[in-house]
RNA sequence: GACCCCAUCGUCUAGCCUGGCUUAGGACAUCACCCUUUCACGGUGAUGACACGGGUUCAAAUCCCGUUGGGGUCGCCA
C-alpha cells in the first residue's frame, strides 16, 4: 500500500479564498490522518496574473490555519522545460501537434471517459456529446507556457500524487486530463471531488456574500482553531453530534468517505458562536496576548499586565471575536466618556440621581480597599440609606461610569476602573443630570 | 442551451451504503422561561425538515426510475 500523497495547488492570483482553504484543509486532514504527505504546488503559469504578494499572503494564511506542508513548494513556473519535454514526447508519438505556436493534444473523438470518484462513484462523459471535449486540447500556449490541464497532469504524475482532492467544479476537467494520463502512460490518481462552499443564495461563495479571504477572518479576530473547526464541519461531520473538535482530534477522526456530496452554505453566525466557544476556553494569559494587538491598533497601550488580565477575564464570557474587545471595553481606555443617548434617556432621569451620584462619589473616594467585594458591600449599604433598589441605583451608576447601559458586572467594573476615574465620572454625571434638570429634563 | 453534479428543519448536519430500533436526533439562528444589577455566559423548553410523483418490499428518509428545483462546467484562466 503506497503511502498517501496529496497536494494543494493554489494560483497566486489572489488571496487565499475560504473555499480553497477548505479544500486545502481536507487534503491536509486526509494526509495527516493517513500519515501521508501534504504538498504545496504553486500554479503560477499565468505570468500576467501571478503576483508575489498573493503568494506570500496564501502561504501566510496556510501557516496561520496550521496547515503545514511537507517539503518545499513546487513552482510550476520553474518547470517549463519539464512540461516542454513531456509535450515533445507526445508530439513524437503523433499524439499532439503544433498549431500556430501552440501545441494541441489529440483528444479521443469517440467513446466515453469514465472514472471512479471516491465520493460520487462512477462518473462518465460521452465524448461525442460534450462540447468542450470535442476540440483538441491546447497543452502549450503560444506564449510558451503550459496550460493548466497539462501542467496539472504532468505534475501530479511526477510528484506521485495518489489522491486528487479538489472542488467539484473540477469534475468537468477530469475528462480532459484522463486521456492525457493515458497518452503519457501514467496511472491516474484517485479523484475525490468535494462540494463547494456556498453563499446565502446557494451559488458559489464570493465577495458579494461577505468576507472570502482567510486574512479577513484573521483580522476580524477569528481564532484559527475555530475557523478550522468550522470549515471542517462544512461538508463533513464526525458522525456523532460533536460540534467542538480541535485540530488533533480532527486529524484523528477525519475520514474522506464521510465527506458530503452537497454544497454547504457558509453561516457567519455559527462561526461566531464557535469562535466564542474557543475564546471561552483560552487561558487568560493566552487570550490577553491575542487581544493586545487589537488594543494597539486602536492606540490603547497598557503597561499594567496584571490589570489587563483582570480586564480580559471580565470580557472573556462576552466576546465572540477578538476585534470586539476594544469596542466593548472602550470606557476603560478613554479618559473622557460620552453618554449613549438611549442609555442616558432611560437611566438618567430619576430626580434623586444628582444627590446619589455625589454621595456615591464621596463614599468611593473614602474607601481604603478598592476591591470588588468591599465596593459591593458599601454600595449596597448606601442604596439602602438612599432608599433606592439595586436596579434604581446600579443602572444609572453604570451609565455614569461607563457611558452605556451594557457592561460587565458593575462592581467589578468600578473596581477595575479605579477609584480616581470612578469618582470623577460620578461627579461629572451629577453635574450632567443637574444641568439637564435645570434645562427641563432629558 | 449542452454536459455533469446535487437534493433531511431558515442554515450546518445525524440517520441513507448494510430498508424496520425514527412519533427523523444534535448544533446555529429565532421565541419563551430560569439565573441575574444590564448585556453576555449558562440552564430549560418551544417553533421547525425527509422537494414531488411513481415503483420495489410485509415495511422506504433509507433501494430504483421519472419530474421539479438548485449548482457547476463549457478559454491559448487556473
Amino acid at each position: 500500500m503506497p503511502s498517501v500523497k496529496v497536494r494543494f495547488a493554489p494560483s497566486p492570483t489572489g488571496f487565499l479564498h475560504i473555499g480553497s482553504a477548505r479544500t486545502a484543509l481536507f487534503n491536509w486532514l486526509f494526509a495527516r490522518h493517513e500519515q501521508g504527505q501534504f504538498f504545496l504546488r504553486i500554479e503560477d503559469t499565468d505570468k500576467e496574473r501571478s503576483k508575489k504578494e498573493f503568494l506570500d499572503e496564501i502561504l501566510e494564511s496556510l501557516k496561520w490555519l496550521g496547515l503545514d506542508w511537507d517539503g518545499e513548494p513546487v513552482f510550476q513556473s520553474a518547470r517549463t522545460a519539464f512540461y516542454r519535454q513531456t509535450a515533445e514526447k507526445l508530439i513524437g508519438k503523433n499524439l499532439a501537434y503544433p498549431e500556430e505556436n501552440a501545441v494541441r493534444f489529440r483528444m479521443p473523438k469517440t467513446g466515453k471517459v469514465a472514472f471512479q470518484d471516491l465520493l460520487h462513484g462512477q462518473i462518465e462523459f460521452d465524448l461525442t456529446q460534450h462540447i468542450s471535449l470535442a476540440e483538441d486540447l491546447v497543452i502549450f500556449k503560444s506564449d510558451g507556457s503550459p496550460t493548466y490541464n497539462f501542467a496539472v497532469v504532468c505534475d501530479d504524475a511526477d510528484m506521485g500524487i495518489t489522491h486528487v482532492i479538489r472542488g467539484d467544479d473540477h469534475i468537468s476537467n477530469t475528462p480532459k486530463q484522463l486521456p492525457l494520463y493515458e497518452a503519457l502512460g501514467f496511472r491516474p490518481p484517485v479523484f475525490c471531488h468535494i462540494p463547494l462552499i456556498l453563499g446565502e443564495d446557494r451559488s458559489r461563495m464570493s465577495k458579494r456574500h461577505g468576507a472570502t479571504a482567510i486574512r479577513e477572518y484573521q483580522e476580524a479576530g477569528c481564532l484559527s482553531e475555530a475557523l478550522v473547526n468550522y470549515l471542517s464541519l462544512l461538508g463533513w461531520s464526525p458522525g456523532n453530534n460533536q460540534e467542538i473538535i480541535g485540530r488533533d482530534e480532527l486529524i484523528q477522526k477525519f475520514e474522506l468517505r464521510r465527506v458530503l456530496k452537497t454544497g454547504a452554505v457558509f453561516n457567519k453566525e455559527k462561526l461566531e458562536w464557535l469562535n466564542g466557544q474557543y475564546v471561552r476556553k483560552l487561558a487568560i494569559p493566552d487570550l490577553t496576548d491575542k487581544l493586545v494587538p487589537y488594543l494597539e491598533k486602536r492606540g490603547y497601550a497598557v503597561s499594567d499586565r496584571a490589570w489587563l488580565e483582570r480586564l480580559v477575564l471580565l470580557f472573556q464570557e462576552r466576546i465572540f471575536s477578538l476585534a470586539q474587545f476594544p469596542d466593548l471595553a472602550q470606557f476603560f481606555f478613554e479618559d473622557k466618556i460620552t453618554y449613549n443617548d438611549e442609555a442616558a434617556k432611560e437611566f438618567l432621569k430619576d430626580g434623586r440621581l444628582a444627590k446619589a451620584f455625589e454621595s456615591y462619589a464621596a463614599l468611593l473616594e473614602g474607601l481604603g480597599d478598592f476591591n470588588t467585594k468591599t465596593i459591593e458591600e458599601k454600595s449596597r449599604t448606601l442604596m439602602k440609606d438612599l432608599g433606592m433598589s439595586g436596579k434604581e441605583f446600579i443602572h444609572p451608576c453604570r451609565v455614569a461610569v461607563t457611558g452605556r447601559s451594557v457592561s460587565p458586572g458593575f462592581f467589578e467594573t468600578v473596581s477595575l476602573l479605579g477609584k480616581e476615574k470612578a469618582v470623577e465620572r460620578l461627579r461629572q454625571a451629577a453635574q450632567f443630570v443637574q444641568k439637564k434638570r435645570a434645562e427641563g429634563g432629558i
